[in-house]
RNA sequence: GGGCGCUUAGCUCAGCGGGAGAGCGCUUCCCUGACACGGAAGAGGUCACAGGUUCAAUCCCUGUAGCGCCCACCA
C-alpha cells in the first residue's frame, strides 16, 4: 500500500485521509454512486468477464407512473444485496432494469390528467391519447430511476428496458402470432368481468372480492298454482331473465318443471327448467336465471339453451326496458323492487344479507359480470407445465410454505382473459377483413392490404408483456449472446401478493416460449412493508412512507439496513421511523469504529499474523469473526437476510466495538509488537466486516474500506472466503471468563454506586488459572481498578471463576446493597442447585437421556455448588452494618 | 364455503424438544482521549387457553378462543 499524506476530506472518500467524526450519508453517496457507474462496474456480460459464471436477476418493473414506496425500496434492497454478493464472489452479475407500460392503471392516471383540463380521451382521439401517454410516462419514469440510483441500486443502466420498447412489443406479437397458430389464443363470446368506469374487460384476478351488505329480496313469479318465488340481490336483473330453474329431484317443484310462468314488469313469458346447479336447500330453493349477466346463469342458459338478453349497457346502465331506461343498474335496483312491490310481488320483505362482490382493482368499481366478444388463452396445458416445473423442482419457490398457494392457483386455472378495451397497451396484432377474414399478423408481416381491413381495437392484459419479462429483455424473439448467456435468469425476487399475477404467467409464457426451459431457477418471494404496528400501508390511511424522505433524513444505507434486517423470507416487514434511527445509528457506530481503526493505525498492507503470534484475546475475535463469515455466507445463500444483518450487526456492535475495541486500547498503548499485532487484526477484521456488509450496506462500507484498505472498490472486491481455521475455542473461554469477570466487577461497581472517575484501587487474585493468566491489564483497563498503593486495605471483595477481587473501597462500601446484591445471587444459585439435583435424581432421566445433556446439567450442578459456597463466604464476610 | 398462517418482555418480532432471546422503549449512573446517533449496570415474560405424547414441551399431537391472509360463479 503507497502511504497517502493524511488530508481532510469530510466524505472520507480518499484513501487515509481523516474521517469526521460522524457519518454524513448525503457527502458520500452521490459521489461514490457517480463513481460506480463511470467505471462501468454493473455493466454485465464484457469480454473480459467471459470466463466468469453467468448471473442474472431481471427487475419487477415498476409501473411507469408511479414512484418507488417502501415495499419497492425492500425488494430492490434485496436484488441489489443478491446482485452485489455474487459479483463479489466472482460471477458476472446481471441486475436488469426496467419498467412497465402498466396499461388499465397507466390509461387511468393520464385519464384522470386529462380530467382536469375537462378532456376525455375520446377528445383527443386515440393516436393523440398514446402520444399523451408517452410524453407522461418521459416525466414520470425519471423519477423511479433518480430513486434507484438514491438507493445504490447496481442496475445495469445499458440494459434497461420498457414493456413497450419496440424489441419487447416484437416479443409480444411473436408470442401471440405463435399462441394463436398453436390454438392457444382463441376469441369467444363469454361472461366476462366488466368494469363499466374502466369500461373494460378484467381478468379474474383483477377482480378483488370484499364482503358486502346487500338485501336479499323475495319475488313471487307468476300467479296462483303457478307462482314461484324466487329470492335475488340483484333484482335489476330479472328484467333479463329468460327462465326460472329449480333442482331436478325437488318434490316441491316437480310439477311445474316444463311449463312457463310470466315474467313480472315485462310482458313475457320464460320456462321453468330442471339443472342441478340449483341447490335445493337455499331460499325457496327456485333461481332466476339471467344468463347475460352472471356466469353461473350463463352456464345454465347454455345447458338449456336459453336466450341470452342483455340489460345493461356498457356502464351498466339499464337499456330499453321501458321504465328503467336509462337508470343506473344501482338506481334500477330499488326502482325494480319498487315496482314490484306496487304489483304485491315483493313476498318476503328485504332481508339484509352479507355477500361477496367483486371490485375492480384498479378503482375500486363493482365488477359487472358482461357478455362479450373477448380474446382468450387456453391454460390448460401451460398451466400443467407451469405447476409441473415446480413440482419436477425445476423452479424452485422459497419458502416452500408457499408453494400450496402456486399449486392451488396453477392447478385450478380459468382461461385468461387477455383482451382490454383500452388505449395503452400493445394492439391485438389480429385484423378483420372485410368478408369476416381473421389474420393474425406476425412482427415481420405486413398487415393484409386493401379496402374494409381494420385491426381489432383492442390492446393486451398489461400482464401479458410483463409476462415475457425474462427473455423478452434480453433480445428474445433473437438468438442474442444475452439470451444465451444470461437465460433463464436465477433467482427472481417478488412480492408473494403478485405470485399469480406475474410469477405465474412468466412460467406460462416462459416454458412455452422457450422450449421448455424455465424462466428462472428460484422464486424468492418476500413479503409486504408495513407500517410499525403492522398495518397495511395505504396513501388513504396516511401511514405510507416516501422512502426518500427516510433517505434524505437517515441515509440509504440507513434504510436498507432496516429493510434487511426484517427480511425474513415470505414473512411481512413491520417498519418506523424508530427502526430506521436505530440503523442510522448502526452505521455511525460501525464508522467509528473504523475512525478508531484507522487514528490507531489499522492497517491490512501487511498479512495476518499466524495464531502462535497473536494475543488471545486477538485469537479471540477472528474465531468470532470466521465463524460469522460462515453465518452469514449460509444466511445470504438461503435468502435470510434477517439474520445475516443481525449477526453483523452484534459481531460489529458487541465482539468488534463493545469489547475488542476496548480491549485493543491497552496493546495500543503499550507500543511495541503488540501494537503491530493489534493493527493487523483491527485492519482485518474491518475489512472482513466490510465485504461481508456490502451487498446491504454499500455505501458507507465502500467509503470506510477504501479509506482502510487503499483498495480499488468493494463493489469488486473479493468476497470473504470461510476459513476454518481460525476458529479457536480456547481462545473464546479465556476470553469468556475474562469478560465474566469485567462484568461481574463492573456490576459491583454500579450497585455500589462508584462512579467511573473514583479511584478505587484493587488486589487480583488467581490470574494463575489458565484462561485468565496474564490478563490482569485487560480486567483493570475495562473495570477502571487502579493498582493498590502502600496500605492498602480491602473492604470487599467479590470472586468470579477463578478470579478474587479485593476492592479498598476506603470505607464507603453500601453493606445493604451488597447485602441485596449476594442474597438475590445466593438465592438464585440455590434454585439452580436444586433443579440440577433433582434432574439428576430422575433415574428415567439418567437413562433415557443422551449423554452430553445429563454432562450439562452435571456441570451446572458443580457450578451452582461452587456459586453457593463462594457467595455465603462473601456474605459472612460482610461486615454487620 | 374451502385453504394457509399467527398468538413469546410495554411495542415490533426471532427462536422451536433439554438452562427464555433481539431491537426499540423503560430505570440508574456516566459528556472516560472512536462514537451521547455513545458507554456501563438493571427492571420486565406461568412463551393465548385446555388436554395428550415424552425422562424432558414455548417447541410435537388434539381441541378451544382470538387475530390475519389467500382462494371461491351459490342466487
Amino acid at each position: 500500500m503507497t502511504v497517502t499524506e493524511p488530508t481532510h476530506d469530510p466524505a472520507g472518500l480518499t484513501p487515509g485521509a481523516d474521517l469526521p467524526s460522524q457519518f454524513v450519508p448525503a457527502q458520500v453517496e452521490g459521489p461514490l454512486y457517480e463513481r460506480w457507474i463511470e467505471r462501468g462496474y454493473f455493466t454485465a456480460g464484457k469480454p473480459e468477464d467471459a470466463d466468469k459464471p453467468p448471473f442474472t436477476i431481471v427487475i419487477p418493473p415498476p409501473n411507469v407512473t408511479g414512484s418507488l414506496h417502501l415495499g419497492h425500496a425492500f425488494e430492490h434492497t434485496l436484488m441489489d444485496a443478491l446482485t452485489r454478493r455474487r459479483r463479489m464472489q466472482g460471477y458476472d452479475a446481471l441486475w436488469l432494469p426496467g419498467m412497465d407500460h402498466a396499461g388499465i392503471a397507466t390509461q387511468n392516471v393520464v385519464e384522470r390528467e386529462l380530467a382536469k383540463e375537462g378532456l376525455s380521451r375520446h377528445d383527443l382521439g386515440r393516436e393523440a391519447f398514446v402520444e399523451r401517454v408517452w410524453q407522461w410516462k418521459g416525466e414520470s419514469g425519471g423519477k423511479i430511476l433518480g430513486q434507484m440510483r438514491r438507493l445504490g441500486d447496481s442496475v445495469d443502466w445499458s440494459r434497461e428496458r420498457f414493456t413497450m420498447d419496440e424489441g419487447l412489443s416484437r416479443a409480444v406479437q411473436t408470442v401471440f402470432k405463435k399462441m394463436y397458430d398453436d390454438g392457444l389464443i382463441y376469441r369467444a363470446e363469454r361472461i366476462i368481468n366488466w368494469c363499466p368506469r374502466c369500461l373494460t374487460a378484467l381478468s379474474d384476478i383483477e377482480v378483488e372480492h370484499s364482503e358486502d351488505d346487500g338485501e336479499l329480496v323475495s319475488i313471487r313469479y307468476g300467479d296462483g298454482d303457478d307462482a314461484i318465488v324466487v329470492a335475488t340481490t340483484r333484482a335489476e336483473t330479472m328484467l333479463g331473465d329468460t327462465a326460472v330453474a329449480v333442482h331436478p329431484d325437488d318434490e316441491r317443484y316437480k310439477h311445474l318443471v316444463g311449463t312457463e310462468v310470466a315474467l313480472p314488469l315485462t310482458n313475457r313469458r320464460i320456462p321453468i327448467i330442471a339443472d342441478d346447479h340449483v341447490d335445493p336447500g337455499f331460499g325457496t330453493g327456485a333461481v332466476k336465471v339471467t344468463p347475460a349477466h352472471d356466469p353461473n346463469d350463463f352456464e345454465i342458459g347454455r345447458r338449456h339453451d336459453l336466450p341470452s338478453l342483455t340489460i345493461l349497457d356498457e356502464r351498466g346502465v339499464v337499456t330499453a326496458h321501458g321504465p328503467f331506461e336509462g337508470l343506473d343498474r344501482f338506481e334500477a335496483r330499488p326502482a325494480v323492487v319498487a315496482a314490484l312491490r306496487e304489483q304485491g310481488r315483493i313476498v318476503a320483505e328485504k332481508r339484509p344479507y352479507v355477500h361477496s362482490v367483486g371490485h375492480c382493482s384498479r378503482c375500486g368499481t363493482t365488477v359487472e359480470p358482461r357478455l362479450s366478444l373477448q380474446w382468450f388463452v387456453r391454460v390448460e396445458t401451460l398451466a400443467k407445465a407451469a405447476g409441473d416445473a415446480v413440482r419436477e423442482g425445476k423452479v424452485a419457490i422459497h419458502p416452500t410454505s408457499l408453494e400450496g398457494r402456486y399449486f392451488a392457483w396453477v392447478d385450478d386455472l380459468h382461461d385468461w382473459c387477455i383482451s382490454r378495451q383500452l388505449w395503452w397497451g400493445h394492439r391485438i396484432p389480429v385484423w378483420y377483413g372485410p368478408s369476416g377474414e381473421t389474420v393474425c399478423v406476425g412482427p415481420d408481416e405486413q398487415p393484409p392490404a386493401g379496402e374494409g381491413w381494420v385491426q381489432d381495437n383492442d390492446v393486451l392484459d398489461t400482464w401479458f408483456s410483463s409476462g415475457l419479462w425474462p427473455f423478452s429483455t434480453l433480445g428474445w424473439p433473437d438468438d442474442t449472446p444475452d439470451l444465451r448467456r444470461f437465460y433463464p435468469t436465477s433467482v427472481l425476487v417478488t412480492g408473494y401478493d403478485i405470485l399469480f399475477f406475474w410469477v405465474a404467467r412468466m412460467m406460462l409464457f416462459g416454458l412455452y416460449a422457450m422450449d421448455g426451459e424455465q424462466p428462472f431457477d428460484v422464486v424468492a418471494l418476500h413479503g409486504m412493508v408495513r407500517d410499525k404496528h403492522g398495518k397495511k400501508m395505504s396513501k388513504s390511511f396516511g401511514n405510507a412512507v416516501d422512502p426518500l424522505d427516510w433517505m434524505d433524513a437517515y441515509g440509504s444505507d440507513a434504510l436498507r439496513f432496516t429493510l434487511a434486517r426484517g427480511a425474513n423470507p415470505g414473512t411481512d416487514v413491520p417498519i418506523g421511523e424508530e427502526w430506521v434511527q436505530g440503523s442510522r445509528n448502526f452505521c455511525n457506530k460501525l464508522w467509528n469504529a473504523a475512525r478508531f481503526a484507522l487514528l490507531n493505525g489499522a492497517t491490512t498492507a501487511e498479512p495476518l499474523p499466524p495464531a502462535e503470534q497473536l494475543s488471545t484475546v486477538d485469537r479471540w475475535l477472528l474465531s468470532r469473526l470466521s465463524a460469522l463469515v460462515a453465518e452469514v455466507d449460509a444466511d445470504y445463500e438461503q435468502f435470510e437476510f434477517a439474520k445475516a444483518a443481525e449477526s453483523l450487526y452484534h459481531f460489529v456492535w458487541d465482539d468488534f466495538c463493545d469489547w475488542y475495541v476496548e480491549l485493543a486500547k491497552v496493546p495500543l498503548a503499550g507500543g511495541g509488537e503488540p501494537a503491530r499485532a493489534t493493527r493487523l487484526v483491527l485492519g482485518h477484521a474491518l475489512d472482513t466486516v466490510l465485504r461481508l456488509l456490502h451487498p446491504v450496506v454499500p455505501f458507507v462500507t465502500e467509503a470506510l474500506w477504501t479509506s482502510l484498505t487503499g483498495g480499488e472498490s468493494l463493489v469488486v472486491a473479493d468476497w470473504p472466503a470461510r476459513d476454518a481455521t481460525r476458529l479457536d475455542p480456547a481462545a473464546e473461554a479465556e476470553v469468556g471468563a475474562l469478560q465474566d469477570v469485567v462484568t461481574e466487577v463492573r456490576r459491583f461497581r454500579s450497585e455500589q454506586g462508584l462512579r467511573p472517575s473514583q479511584r478505587v484501587g484493587a488486589r487480583l487474585a488467581g490470574l494463575d488459572a489458565p484462561g485468565i493468566a496474564a490478563h490482569e491489564p485487560l480486567i483493570r483497563s475495562l473495570t477502571r481498578l487502579e493498582v493498590p498503593e502502600d496500605g492498602f486495605a480491602p473492604t470487599a471483595s467479590l470472586s468470579v471463576r477463578t478470579v478474587k477481587v479485593e476492592l479498598d473501597l476506603s470505607g464507603t462500601i453500601d453493606i445493604p446493597a451488597e447485602r441485596a446484591r449476594l442474597t438475590k445471587d445466593l438465592a438464585a444459585a440455590r434454585k439452580e442447585l436444586e433443579t440440577a439435583t433433582a434432574k439428576l435424581a430422575n433415574t428415567d432421566f439418567i437413562a433415557k437421556a443422551p449423554e452430553p445433556v445429563i454432562a450439562k446439567v452435571r456441570g451446572r450442578l458443580t457450578a451452582a455448588e461452587s456459586d453457593l459456597e463462594r457467595i455465603s463466604a462473601q456474605l459472612d464476610a460482610l461486615p454487620a452494618s
